[in-house]
DNA sequence: TTAGGGTTAG
């Protein structure tokens, strides 16, 4: 009924304002999740004859574009703009409609990972006379960073300003952020200090990002610093930056009385009261940095709270949580987190039953971490090259290299091939027990399969030998 | 459009 509905509306008007009520239509057909029905009604606009004006054509990348359709974006632009749009486009092309248009389809192809077509857009669009908006340098800045062209999106933001389109605060964000990741903190850092001179007012999402990557870098003083700043530059701290600082303090191995210390300020600034931490991905990330650090018996209490605060936990933090347990040798607790994961209504992924695997290997109970494999298969879930290297691993201690090395084989003629960690399993097994030749042959032959050898595998070989040393010392006494 | 979530080997 929709549908006919739809369609009726569709064919009684021409011209603009059928279009246009097509365009509302759309669009509450986006809402309503009728993907299906939206395609159709988007090709009907663009097979029909009617005009289809840049606004429209703006909105419909947008909503492609947001929607689960994103591929869809591109060739609907270039449909529409090659038959209908043309004749308009160059009165058209300066109005912000089709600047619109353009920003939403850069936005698309960034996220389709079409990168060169975005830029090549980009061009384009400044060749024909558009000014583009921040947002459009942002996007595409961001868009350089990825393609790990540095220079180029530094370069974005001095064209922006040569342009005369001043930088907003998720410009300044982002590019924060991605000099971060560059590993260029004083860069950043010194970029924030600029922003601040030149009085552009931060926001508390600019802040944390700046906090977040001090932190990384080990400048817990300056990241504390910058939180106690935080009043001064009118920006209240919520849940993020508090678990930001104390994520760092982690990091950084600092007392544990001073991280505790920083969660009752949290609580006291009444952080606590909607449930702390605002999201589940912040006690994961803490439950894991906890973890890390060996102090098990803190991250245990911050799974319970997340429990109690957000009544049930995802898949991921319970694969966290059942990986250090198993890591600690507490197996039977994680064997029931896995157990109580099943029970309510959360199935584990294969992460979860990676992390029971490595931890029933462990403790060297290469039966039980077959039978789990198969039953990872049972429940749908595809064991992954990291189960196949559990189980490799676990075989390695019981059996020896001659299991090591068949499992290596197997897994050379089946679909999942050996990567750099099976190497480096199956290597420090034939160290250890000194079968060294047969070692520098499969060093050989690792090389060969393009693995290069790295910190592990020379310590896999070099701390072996060592080893029997210290075992024959002892048989010899 | 902007911050924060999990895999294996020594």
């Amino acid at each position: 009924m929709l549908r006919s509905m739809l369609r009726s509306s569709f064919s009684s008007g021409l011209g603009r304002e059928a279009t246009l009520s097509t365009t509302a239509l759309i669009r509450c057909l986006d809402e309503a999740g009728l993907v299906g029905e939206m395609w159709r009604m988007i090709q009907d606009m663009v097979c029909g004859s009617c005009l289809v004006g840049p606004a429209d054509l703006s909105e419909t990348v947008r909503i492609l574009g947001n929607a689960t359709m994103v591929n869809k974006a591109p060739s609907i632009f270039y449909q529409i703009k090659g038959r209908k749009c043309k004749p308009n486009c160059k009165h058209l092309q300066l109005h912000n409609p089709d600047a619109n248009t353009g920003s939403a389809l850069i936005s698309a192809l960034g996220k389709l990972g079409r990168k060169d077509s975005a830029t090549r857009l980009f061009d384009e669009m400044t060749q024909n006379g558009l000014h583009p908006t921040a947002k459009v340098y942002t996007n595409l800045m961001g868009i350089y960073f990825t393609l790990g062209r540095v220079e180029k999106a530094l370069g974005m933001v001095q064209e922006m300003k040569e342009k005369g389109c001043a930088p907003t605060v998720y410009t300044h964000t982002e590019l924060i952020k991605e000099l971060g990741k560059a590993q260029r903190i004083k860069e950043a850092y010194n970029i924030f200090m600029n922003v601040l001179r030149e009085g552009c007012k931060p926001d508390v999402v600019l802040i944390n990002n700046v906090i977040n990557l001090l932190g990384k870098a080990g400048r817990l003083v300056d990241a504390i610093k910058l939180f106690e700043d935080m009043e001064s530059l009118h920006c209240t701290p919520n849940g993020v930056t508090y678990n930001t600082i104390i994520k760092a303090l982690f990091e950084c191995t600092a007392p544990a009385s001073e991280a505790s210390s920083w969660f009752e300020r949290m609580k006291a600034n009444g952080m606590d009261e909607n449930g702390f931490p605002p999201c589940p991905a912040a006690y994961c990330s803490l439950i894991n940095t906890l973890g890390k650090a060996k102090r098990y018996e803190a991250a245990n209490e911050l799974f319970q709270k997340l429990k109690e605060n957000c009544g049930s936990s995802s898949a991921r933090v319970y694969a966290v949580m059942i990986k250090h347990f198993g890591k600690c040798g507490r197996l039977t607790e994680a064997v029931d987190l896995f157990d109580e994961m099943k029970k309510l209504g959360c199935s584990p992924d294969v992460y979860a039953y990676n992390a029971l695997m490595s931890g029933i290997a462990r403790a060297v109970r290469i039966d039980d971490t077959y039978s789990l494999l198969r039953t990872t298969e049972e429940n749908g879930c595809v064991p992954d090259l990291n189960s196949h290297n559990i189980i490799l691993n676990g075989l390695a201690g019981t059996g020896g290299p001659q299991w090591a090395m068949e499992m290596l084989t197997k897994m050379k003629n089946s679909k999942i091939k050996p990567d750099a960690v099976s190497y480096n399993t199956v290597l420090h097994c034939l160290s250890r027990a000194g079968m060294f030749e047969k070692a520098a042959k499969l060093m050989k032959e690792m090389q060969l399969n393009g693995f290069e050898y790295d910190r592990i595998t020379y310590s896999s070989i070099l701390e072996a030998p060592g080893k029997i040393d210290e075992v024959r010392a002892r048989t010899t006494l």
